[in-house]
Formats: C-alpha cells, sequence, structure tokens
DNA sequence: TTATATCATTTAATCGATTAAGCAATCCAC
DNA sequence: GTGGATTGCTTAATCGATTAAATGATATAA
C-alpha cells in the first residue's frame, strides 16, 4: 500500500541520473547547466507522479531540517500561546516549521526537550528558559547553533534576548495605585529569582520606598506544579492577615485569577474594597465586573522581535552576530479595577 | 567548534565495527552475541564521550521518528492547548515528543503542514480537521499511518474519532433554560457545516421543537479569522432586533466572549435581562460575575482517549484495528449567568 | 591540427545510522 | 579427527537525498 517514490525512481524512469534530477529540484537547474528540455522534462514527470522529496534524507545530508523547536513554559498559558501564535506565522512565510513544547518550567524536561531537538536537528532555538540551564543554553551557542531566548534570560550568559522591562511595567502600575491615593498595595508573586520575577518585585519595591509605604509581599509557596487552589487559599490568608490591604498588584496571570478568586470568596468588592492590577493582559479582563486593569505585554512586538533576532543568528551564522538583550516597553491597560468607584464616570 | 562524534569514531576508537556499537547501543547485545566484556567497554566509551546518536540517520534507516504531529484548530485557544498540554505529558511517557501546529481551521495550511510532517516522518497524526481535507486524511490512512482525529470528524471517512456529544451537549444547556422559564431563547453561532457545530445547532432544533418554542439563530458572517470586533457587532445586532430574546446560547467560548462583550455594551444584565451559556468551560467564567454557566468538554477524557487510539494505531498498525468513533459526554457547568437572580440562594 | 572551453550529464562519495549475511575461531559429540 | 553447532564479531548493502569531481561530446581558438 505504501507508496515510496524515490529520486532514484524518478530518475531510472527517465533515463537519466538521480543526480540530474536532485539538481533540478533544487532550482540549479542553470547553476549546473542542465538544459531547458531536460528540465521540463523532469519537473514535468515529478509532478505527475506526486513525488515528494524525503526531508530526513535531506536533513541527514544538508544538516538542515527548515524546523524551529520553540519551547515555552506552559502551552497553555494565553501569554505563551499568544506569542507562538504568530511566531508560527512568521515562521511559515519563511518556510520555517515550529515545533512546540512546553517546560512546566521544569530544568529537567526542559533538557530533554533541548535534547530531542538537537536530535531532531532543529535549525534554531526560541527558548523561555526555566531555571538552571545556562550550561545547555551555552552548550548550544557553543556549537553555534541559533538561540532566543525570550521573556527572561540568564545574566551571565552572551545569549540573544528578548524581554520586557518588567520593572518599569511594575513601578508604573505602582505609580497609577499611588496616583489613585491607594496606601496599602500588596504584592502577590512566586518565590522566583528568575529575571523576570526578580524585576517585578523589584519594581514594586522601588515604587514602595519611593513613596514611604511599606511593602507588603506575598510570595506563594513554591510547588512542583502551579496549584490554583493552594494558590486562592494561600492569597485568602495573606488578604485576612492584612486587612488594612487596599489594593494588590499580581505579578503573572494565573496568580491574578487565583487571587480574583480568593477576593471573591472573602466577599470582598473590587475595587473599593480593594483595587486589582494584573500583570499580562487577557481577553477576558476587559470583561470582568469590574474590568481588570493590567499590565500588558507588547506580544506582537515580542514575537517579531523573536523572529527577527533568529533569523539573523540563522544567516550570519559564521561571525556570531553581536548578541543583545532586546528590552521591550509594557503598557498599562487601565480598566475599573484599579480606581475607586467614586472617581469613575459612570 | 562542533563537535560530531559518529558511531564510526567510536567504532575506530575502540578498534571494532560500528554494527558491534550499534547492537550494543540498541539493547541487542545478547541477541546478537555480543561478549558481555565488549559490551561494557563500549558502554563505557559511549558516555565518556556523551556521544549521542543521532536521529535523522536512525530515522532514516528505520523509518521512525518517535514524533507525533498535532495540528489543532488554534493553539492560542484554551480548550485546543489545554487537550495539546494533557497530550504532550502523555507523549513524553511513552517517548514521544509531540510537534504542534495550528491551522486556523484553513484547509491550504492544514495541507501544507500535513505534508511537512510526512516530510518528518512524523510516527502518527491527532488532527482536528478544518473541512475540505477529507481526501488528506485518506491518503494517510491509505498509506497506513496511524492517525486519529478530534472534535469533529468526517461522516464519509473510516478513521479513528474521538467526539463529544455535542447534540447533547447543546441539548442539556437548553433544558435548563426551559426549567428555569426561558421562553425565547437565542442560538449564536458560525455558518459551519463541520459535524461539531451541525450537531450543535441540531441540539439546539430539537430542544426548541420539542418545547414548542420559536428558533433564534443568530449565525455570525464566515470570515477568514475569526473577527471579535466583528462578531460583537453582529451579536449586538442581533440583540437589538430581537428584544424579546431571554436566553442565549453560544456556540464556541471565543463567540460567548464577543456576546458577552456585547452584551455588556448594550447595557443589558445578565441573567436578569438575558441568560447566557456558553459551549466550552473556561477557567475564568467561575469567576465573571455574574458568573458564567457553561458546557464543559471533557478535556482530560478527550486527551486520554486521543493518546490511547493513536497508541493502539501505532502499535498494532498491519491488521487495521476496528476503526471507531468514540463519543464522550458534556457536562453542563451551572453557575449564576443561566437562572433568575430571584432563583438564586444569596 | 591540436589544445582548450563549454556544455550537459553522470559517477561516486557522503551524511550516520541499521541489519541481513558472512566468516573465523572454538567447542562438542561420536 | 571430522562434521556440525555455537560464539563473537565484521562486511557490506541500504535508507534517500546532495554535491564535488569526472566524463564525453561538441565547439572554438591558436
Amino acid at each position: 500500500m505504501k507508496k515510496k517514490v524515490s529520486i532514484h525512481d524518478i530518475a531510472k524512469q527517465l533515463n537519466v541520473s538521480a543526480a540530474t534530477v536532485s539538481f533540478v529540484l533544487n532550482g540549479k537547474a542553470t547553476e549546473k547547466r542542465i538544459s531547458e528540455e531536460m528540465e521540463q522534462k523532469i519537473l514535468k514527470h515529478v509532478k505527475e507522479l506526486g513525488y515528494r522529496p524525503n526531508r530526513v534524507a535531506k536533513s541527514l545530508r544538508t544538516g538542515k531540517s527548515k524546523i524551529i523547536g520553540m519551547l515555552v513554559e506552559g502551552i497553555a498559558d494565553p501569554f505563551f500561546s499568544g506569542i507562538a501564535r504568530i511566531v508560527e506565522e512568521h515562521a511559515y512565510k519563511l518556510d520555517y516549521k515550529i515545533f512546540y513544547a512546553s517546560t512546566e518550567n521544569e530544568p529537567k524536561i526542559a533538557k530533554d526537550i533541548i535534547s530531542a531537538f538537537r536530535d531532531t536537528q532543529v535549525d534554531g532555538y526560541i527558548i523561555v528558559p526555566p531555571p538552571g540551564i545556562e550550561d545547555d543554553i551555552q552548550a548550544l551557542m557553543d556549537d553555534n547553533l541559533p538561540v532566543v531566548l525570550f521573556d527572561r534570560y540568564f545574566p551571565g550568559l552572551a545569549s540573544c534576548n528578548i524581554v520586557v522591562d518588567n520593572f518599569d511595567g511594575v513601578y508604573q502600575a505602582m505609580r497609577h495605585f499611588v496616583k489613585n491615593e491607594y496606601k496599602n498595595i500588596g504584592f502577590v508573586t512566586i518565590p522566583s529569582t528568575q529575571t523576570q520575577m526578580r524585576d517585578r518585585l523589584n519594581g514594586y519595591h522601588h515604587a514602595i520606598n519611593e513613596n514611604g509605604l511599606s511593602p507588603l509581599v506575598k510570595m506563594v509557596s513554591f510547588n512542583v506544579k502551579p496549584d490554583h487552589e493552594r494558590y486562592k487559599q494561600e492569597i485568602k490568608h495573606f488578604l485576612e492577615a492584612n486587612p488594612q490591604t487596599d489594593a494588590i498588584l499580581f505579578a503573572t496571570n494565573y496568580l491574578a485569577i487565583s487571587g480574583l478568586e480568593a477576593i471573591k470568596q472573602l466577599g470582598l468588592s473590587v475595587p473599593d474594597d480593594i483595587a486589582v492590577i494584573g500583570f499580562d493582559d487577557n481577553t477576558h479582563f476587559s470583561l470582568f465586573s469590574p474590568s481588570i486593569t493590567a499590565v500588558a505585554q507588547p506580544v506582537q512586538e515580542i514575537s517579531d522581535q523573536v523572529m527577527q533576532q533568529l533569523m539573523a543568528c540563522l544567516a550570519g551564522n559564521e561571525k556570531a552576530p553581536a548578541k543583545q538583550t532586546i528590552v521591550l516597553q509594557t503598557k498599562l491597560i487601565i480598566r475599573e479595577s484599579s480606581q475607586k468607584t467614586s472617581y469613575l464616570v459612570r
């Protein structure tokens, strides 16, 4: 049942050599001085047979696969899947395919997948790195493989990184709170030392100090898997223990969801009892009642840059292109959840 | 800089043949009667060198890749990305990798990607088919390649399909509306003749007829890309043109979002002015005010079945395993948006 | 006329594995 | 001690492409 037409079959049927067919198929007919007549004959026959070259064989020979491996923290996270979609679109236009996988921010999984990508000989890597895989990234770079990190990076590593100004994103959100006269502003985050979380926390502290406020930080406990129920409980306890809290900034989109649920269960009203801002915008946030203010990451721009930088690496493979960290700005989308009802124009 | 250790290098360094190394590495030492001593020597040396076999070469020879191609409508859709995540987890346990891609429900993109998957010699296919690719699916099956469709299927095709009972899902939602004494129940859907949408529409009509109600169907206009703004406008117009509508069922998760926004902009209150149920549950629905009732698809079960069936196909490759359509049940998650406020226990 | 270019295509090596078949050396039975 | 089995490994073909080098034919130049 399985039809396997190889380049040799084509060649045999036309009484030519496989090489000739290969040249024609790779658009090298002119360069290799294949006659117009021969070229047409081959092209026609190839089309008739519906022959498709075996890319595995091609890849074995050329070492190229026209595939880009993309490793994100979780494909189910709207932030990452949103970027994935745009990157995918870019890639197809450039005749590349994207293979995704999720790490769940686990070094072990990430290592395994990077290893699998290498085995598959992907041409480039787009990676949202979990902690502790510096060496693996470095190893890729040592072997001259194009790598672009995004969302976070390793300060010691001379990789190409696309990130947002997390510090400023949080800082702007805090300024907005302050401007609206909130005094006891909490910050809910996870106990991570990765750059993106570290910067967000620093942004918070900076704003707190600048305004002479006292910090109110809740780190949800570390767990292998983000545990929605657990986060909710912990945030509830935090709010009960700190009833003076009149505003709260969630450091990730899933924390915002857990937190909003906690707030709902406590019967607190947003924004009158407590104001809310989330890091990462979300299609749904405008629909909540009240709608949720958010620090929006420039998803389109991140995707564009990721692809652009990767393509640059792919092109100038030998002379290592000036690796750099590109920092994009976030945008505060002000909605109802962050300003006292009395201020709202109804 | 690039180190490329091949099986021949290993062999040469140990003064043995590549074949011997290959046998040992594939666990065929005993079968091929390689001495214990030799085996250990090879294993040790391989470990020391950190040699990793080239899977492209392996794949070329064996025709296997340990990769599964997964084609969904949109990786950014939480329904699909949720399933992707679970399937991925299963796959890793079985030493398979998943390559995702999105079709945007476009036949052309789907054909291209299926073609690319074939070129990559993936071992199996998990596909959410857009319309018009019956022939491509059939072609895969003709070549004895393991294929599992999910979410929707082609009635004429003897493929393995994992779907939910869309008819009953909608029907149960409608019964719930009726029980709560809603009389003018609208149904917002897309003009698709694919099985999943067809069955949902049929479920609606069945319930309408059974209860002697009059149908109120809005098909948003067809567009290449789901256009959130446009959907919203159309739903707004629909509601304005049919002010008697006291309940509405959205046939997809993104329609629900657009619809809820439309309702919000019209200043209607849910559920008192209009009750709402969405097809597909969502992490956020419990957080809306009011919370949104939804027809939840059994995401875990779908993922489990997809993987189980695919593995069955992969195993018993020659004797075509009894292809079948597996129908799973949905579950109505009743929340606030679908019952009049007066009924609620506060 | 001989040497040199140009043309159009083929030969054959190669990528890095797998695996059927082959071949010495040793062992065992009668 | 001769034939057959067993052991332990090697040879070489193969998967399906790419591509440098070779080839043979004709055309042009000196």
